[in-house]
RNA sequence: GCGCCCGUAGCUCAAUUGGAUAGAGCAUCUGGCUUCGAACCAGAGGGUCGGGAGUUCGAAUCUCUCCGGGCGCACCA
């Protein structure tokens, strides 16, 4: 905790009724989340009420503001599981939370909701605590420290370009990583590449008798690709080619140093191409591990489930059924083909197994598109069953699903001609677009500042439109929407962030260290606004890390900068009033403070000046 | 055929997982820049939450049933 040292007469009235409070009683205390301290206090009271131990749950939530700050719900269910008066208990339980005044308006509403309300006098005692994203993590480490959680994403396949069906799996799997990072869990990023497929051998093939050295040299993954198509072609049109080609890859498979060496050209250069494109999304794998990794190790996850029964042959592949489901019990997962080959569920089994005794994960999130959810299930379930028979803790499984890109014709999104748009050139059509913006609005601003500004507006608009959806749906892609950078865009953020460092720079001060000793408690109705919704940042962290669903993170940054901008345009922050110009000085910088904090766990970069 | 997901304002999407009068943006209309950045703000209109039935203090959310759409379902990953 900080106090700030030079707090005049009334941070040290604050001061002082902050010892007072602690020695009364330690839950007095404003900590980082505001609902879990309420969540406490309401458990005490309903312990002195004896109603814990039957089944009692608070059920504190963040409430409409025209309600309050927040609400207790837990006495509605309570009271008709009891056949009581719901009103009546939430009295009750109101009656024993006295010590909650000093911070709160407690009112009872309705059939027996409570609400609070956070006092003036709190809001900025909060503000004034967690001043910097330092402290605001140490006030989130709590909720996860000690767990190890492997978040496996992006996994795009050697060989080809990555797409836009690439997009949403990287950038809401990297701000997965950086908000589990964020509670306190130590995190494992694992890019699960497809580096074993079947594609190598019509790829050797035609690398060995039409390729283009000039343009290897040049994009070697666009040669790549080019000569898979035109193996691909070639095999489909003469069964000899088809058949050399498989020979290519058994030569592979069986350790030919010649295509050995091809392959890992390919890799290395697969990987180069991507980390272009990881660089602008801001992510950087601990692992790459893909499916040549296990390659070695699907014997093993092959005994296993054969000697505990789990396995059994059919048709000539080894298959699981789960009997006691109503699919999987006919619907088999293949583990091993019926040539003895194996596919991704075996690569996907002993990967399980790989994490389990390599890094002792307690969860697993597995972001992936909704199209698969079939296998995950399969593999969930075979790897439940296969863990408890083999006496291994089971992480947690986390199929984190989304739903498909698509274009205005709300069919997946492509290109004129039929093709995956790349992500490569997605990203740069980003840049250049917010570029064209930047230097409509700013035509005075030097070219590279331009430059630099679209750069990060660019692709943080791309991001976001993907962040800030609930991944579970589709979302339609548009460009109008996501550069015009209006409502609920990175722009918008953005701009905020820009008008924010535009104060400090026309005032003189350094962002990070705003002359706001002496602040008062937030008073006009603006004020009051906005720094309630700024007290409720880990309401939004802990709601978008327990679900995987970073959209709730994106929505909460995108009311708190409407609040900021109204904000703004109602209070003059520079007045000559010093006792007023610090009271919202401190709101303005820690309104940067927490809109940063929350781009930088989306994966977006915030370093602008101004735009 | 079996199963999973989805259907909310003209359009694109939310709704803290069963809570209070279903909210935003775009588009439309009205008002606000000689005052810290108007990529902004204030306000207005716009809804049988696909239809119907049920569960209960309370349903967009849960159950059933129709109607529409997407996606899986034996050797690609």
């Amino acid at each position: 905790m900080q106090l700030d040292p030079f707090a005049g007469h009334h941070g040290a009235k604050i001061l002082l009724a902050q010892c007072q409070a602690r020695f009364l009683n330690p839950l007095m205390d404003l900590p980082f989340n505001i609902a879990n301290h309420l969540d406490a206090a309401l458990r005490v009271a309903a312990g002195k009420l004896s109603l814990l131990e039957r089944g009692f749950q608070p059920e504190v939530r963040v409430a409409d503001p025209a309600n309050g700050d927040f609400q207790a719900n837990g006495a509605l269910a309570f009271a008709k599981r009891e056949k009581q008066n719901p009103r009546a208990l939430a009295q009750q339980i109101v009656d024993l939370l006295g010590d909650l005044s000093a911070d709160f308006e407690l009112t009872l509403a309705g059939p027996g909701f409570i609400n609070f309300r956070l006092k003036p006098d709190a809001l900025l005692r909060w503000l004034q605590i967690y001043d910097s994203e330092q402290h605001l993590q140490s006030g989130a480490a709590s909720a996860r420290r000690g767990q190890t959680w492997i978040v496996d994403y992006s996994s795009p396949n050697t060989a080809k370009q990555m797409h836009v069906g690439h997009l949403r799996s990287a950038v809401i799997g990297e701000a997965l990583c950086r908000l589990l990072v964020f509670s306190g869990a130590k995190v494992i990023r694992d890019n699960h590449i497809g580096d074993w497929g079947t594609q190598f051998g019509k790829l050797i093939w035609a690398y060995k008798r039409h390729l283009d050295p000039a343009a290897l040299a040049a994009d070697p993954l666009e040669e790549f690709e080019r000569l898979y198509k035109f193996g691909n072609h070639a095999a489909e049109a003469d069964p000899a080619v088809l058949t050399q080609a498989q020979q290519e890859l058994v030569q592979l498979q069986g350790g030919d140093a010649t295509n050995l060496a091809i392959w890992q050209k390919i890799n290395d250069v697969s990987l180069a191409a991507f980390q272009v494109i990881y660089d602008q999304l801001g992510i950087k794998f601990d692992y790459t591990l893909g499916e040549s990794f296990y390659n070695d190790k699907v014997a093993r996850v092959y005994q296993e489930l054969t000697a505990s029964g789990l396995a059994t042959e059919s048709q000539g592949a080894l298959v699981v059924f789960h009997p006691e489901h109503p699919r999987f019990k006919t619907q088999p997962f293949l583990i091993r083909k019926k040539d003895g080959a194996a596919n991704y569920a075996s690569s996907d089994l002993a990967t399980a197994l790989y994490r389990s005794e390599n890094f002792q994960a307690d969860g697993v999130a597995y972001v992936i598109d909704f199209r698969q959810s079939d296998h995950m299930d399969q593999l969930f379930l075979t790897t439940k069953k296969w863990f408890e028979q083999t006496r291994r803790p089971l992480p947690q499984l986390e199929h984190v699903d989304f739903g498909t890109v698509l274009g205005e014709d709300n069919k997946p999104l492509k290109t004129r001609n039929g093709e995956n748009i790349r992500l490569k050139d997605l990203l740069h059509e980003a840049r250049e677009r917010a570029f064209q913006l930047v230097s409509s609005k700013n035509p005075d601003f030097p070219e590279a500042e331009r430059r630099a500004i679209a750069d990060v507006v660019g692709v943080a608009s791309v991001q976001y439109a993907d962040l800030s959806q609930n991944r579970s749906s589709d979302y339609v892609f548009t460009w109008e929407k996501m550069i015009s950078l209006e409502g609920n865009t990175a722009a918008y953020l953005l701009y905020a962030v820009a008008r924010i460092r535009s104060i400090f720079r026309k005032a003189g001060f350094d962002p990070a260290q705003p002359p706001v000793s002496g602040a008062t408690a937030p008073a006009t109705a603006a004020e009051i606004m906005l720094a309630r919704k700024l007290v409720k940042f880990s309401d939004a962290v802990q709601l978008a890390t327990n679900n995987l669903r970073p959209h709730f993170l994106s929505l909460y940054l995108y009311e708190l900068a409407g609040d900021y901008s109204s904000f703004y345009a109602a209070d003059k922050v520079i007045v000559d009033d010093p006792a007023l110009r610090a009271r919202r000085l401190l709101l303005c910088h820690r309104t940067l403070t927490v809109l940063e904090t929350g781009l930088h766990l989306l994966g977006l970069r915030t370093d602008l000046a101004r735009m």
